[in-house]
DNA sequence: CTGTTAGCGCATTCAT
DNA sequence: ATGAATGCGCTAACAG
């Protein structure tokens, strides 16, 4: 453990050397004579000395922190892409300050000033609804990346998954296997200026309808709010209209799950009496009865990209957007119309 | 936003008094005249004044951040701790390091180095491996707190769930329900000096089955390693083993998830022809087929907890060790035997 | 290449 | 109660 007393002036005593040099050394900045950098490292370590973090950042004006701002701590596919984050962190000279949004612009704003206070030399927003002007602001002072959400004015800074592909996909996948009446379970965004991922994944619903010359059916078009309950009501919505289906698109797999649950209520097996996909390949869908057929967001992959991402951005390096695409994990949810 | 350039001494000049009686009613210490007062925080909000932390911590010695190392990012039971935790520093002047151990102990130990170096006020473990004795060193020089990890000499400083009790009324229950060959799905632990959740697990389900007078048939329980696969192969190995059962109690959730799976590719019923319990309540647990019976582990509490204490410590109160109970979560996963 | 010096922005004695 | 003076530990010009 480190002493709490030792500086940077210790050591250079024990080197015989002036501070700067030792600054040097350690900062790995302009050159030094070996055989002064050799005995600087070995006091260092014989001392087991130890930078003091504030003094470098008061000099320097670097945090070395990088500010994460999440929202819905505990959603599988966030949790995903903020391990992602640690992991591509990890190793490198940065450690990261967290906030949970919890979808509350209010609180958002509250950490991204804490943070800035904090003097963070990057901000990664995972999600998140403060405005694009306000983003835009932020992002003219610090680096920035955001996962999970697309500015338009900040493109080359967001990293998202491709879901209207996916979800064209996933749809076509259903029309291959016979279904024609396919209902979806969506969810209502309020996020005016972000064009939401589950929005998306409506248009790539419609499109490939669209593209096999089915019409949208509005009356199969049910809207939850992605967590498992609602999936159960949709399912019992979906019901009621009395128009007939025989598979439902779920935005995410949450709503899945509650679908099952209703169908498993009423008694409607899966897939034999209506197939069921959904959308995220949470860990569950797996083990699911029957298990899911879904598309996996490469989440843990987009926060190493994010944390890769920001460290380009600190080092003056361009980035450029990058937007990741996934493949249908086919299981049993599904069952071929004859 | 903060104009970058606004220091203490900007403000002392706008309020015509030094940069000390600044200093005084930003910090609320000693005394300052009532109008001197106001002239300074008029002059803060006027300038949108923001104090430099780093020079703040400089000065003081005082991080105002404590750092947090979970182990497994991603566990819906321990991010509802971290969660608690964040939802617990909110409002405070506190910020949260955080760090993933991965349950490697040489993560987990540069984790915890970073933080030190890092002058964190508090340190919150939420599981770990580190040695006893390292953790006593460290708490010695940090105020401390361990959640979901018990370590005798530092028992205050522990906040847990108390696992046997709960597991003990879990097996209860399924012996009121008339199961008398109760399986169970145990792990194995290689924290050596840690007495851990899942051994507890087991001991209160042996103690259940002992008090009800039937002897604990070790062809009854098997060892997974926690995650979902595992639980599938547990109940492989059980059937294997040719011994009778009616019922299965998994150590936690995402075994039994994965009991379930195999058990309906068995074409097995639950409940019908075997019940099943889990631990932990994911909430996946009310939305499985059939929903599971389990108990709720109150891990956002546990992390509220965690923050008041460590504030508490830091403050130098005492604090004193807490144990959560909680109480059986009854659904449709457990059949009653006639 | 290396030592000297001046801050970085603020908390805190110390006098007053 | 309040102002002036020190120093926290380090980085970054600045001279040699």
């Amino acid at each position: 453990m480190p002493n709490r007393k030792i500086t940077i002036e210790d050591i250079a005593q024990q080197a015989n050397v002036s501070i700067s040099t030792v600054s040097r050394v350690l900062r790995k900045s302009s050159g030094v004579a070996a055989d002064k950098r050799e005995a600087v490292l070995q006091a260092v370590s014989e001392l087991d000395y130890r930078p003091n973090v504030f003094a470098q950042s008061l000099a320097s004006g670097q945090s070395m922190t990088i500010g994460v701002i999440t929202q819905n701590f505990g959603s599988p596919v966030y949790d995903g892409i903020l391990q992602g984050i640690l992991l591509g962190l990890e190793g490198t000279d940065y450690s990261s300050l967290f906030a949970d949004g919890r979808w509350d612009k209010t609180i958002e704003q509250n950490a991204l000033q804490a943070f800035v206070d904090r003097r963070v030399d990057g901000l990664i927003f995972v999600g998140g609804q403060l405005s694009e002007s306000i983003m835009v602001e932020v992002g003219h002072k610090t680096p920035l990346i955001l996962v999970a959400r697309t500015i338009g004015s900040l493109a080359e800074n967001c990293i998202h998954f491709d879901n209207f592909q996916a979800a064209y996909d996933l749809t076509r996948y259903l029309l291959d296997m016979g279904h024609r009446n396919i209902a979806h379970i969506t969810a209502k965004m309020h996020y005016q200026e972000t064009v939401s991922d589950v929005s998306q994944r409506y248009a790539g619903y419609a499109q490939a309808l669209t593209d096999a010359g089915i019409p949208v059916d509005p009356q199969l078009v049910v809207e939850g709010n992605l967590m498992q309950q609602s999936g159960s009501l949709a399912v019992e919505m979906l019901l009621m209209a009395k128009r007939p289906f025989s598979a439902i698109f779920a935005a995410n797999d949450q709503m899945a799950f509650g679908a099952r649950l209703a169908l498993y209520r009423r008694g409607i097996r899966v897939p034999d009496d209506i197939s069921l996909v959904g959308f995220d390949d949470e860990i569950m869908a797996a083990f699911s009865i029957p298990p899911l057929t879904t598309v996996r967001q490469p989440s843990v992959e987009m926060g190493q990209a994010a944390a890769a991402a920001i460290l380009d951005l600190i080092d003056g390096k361009p980035v450029a957007n990058q937007i990741f695409r996934s493949k249908i994990i086919v299981r049993e949810s599904v069952a071929r119309l004859r």
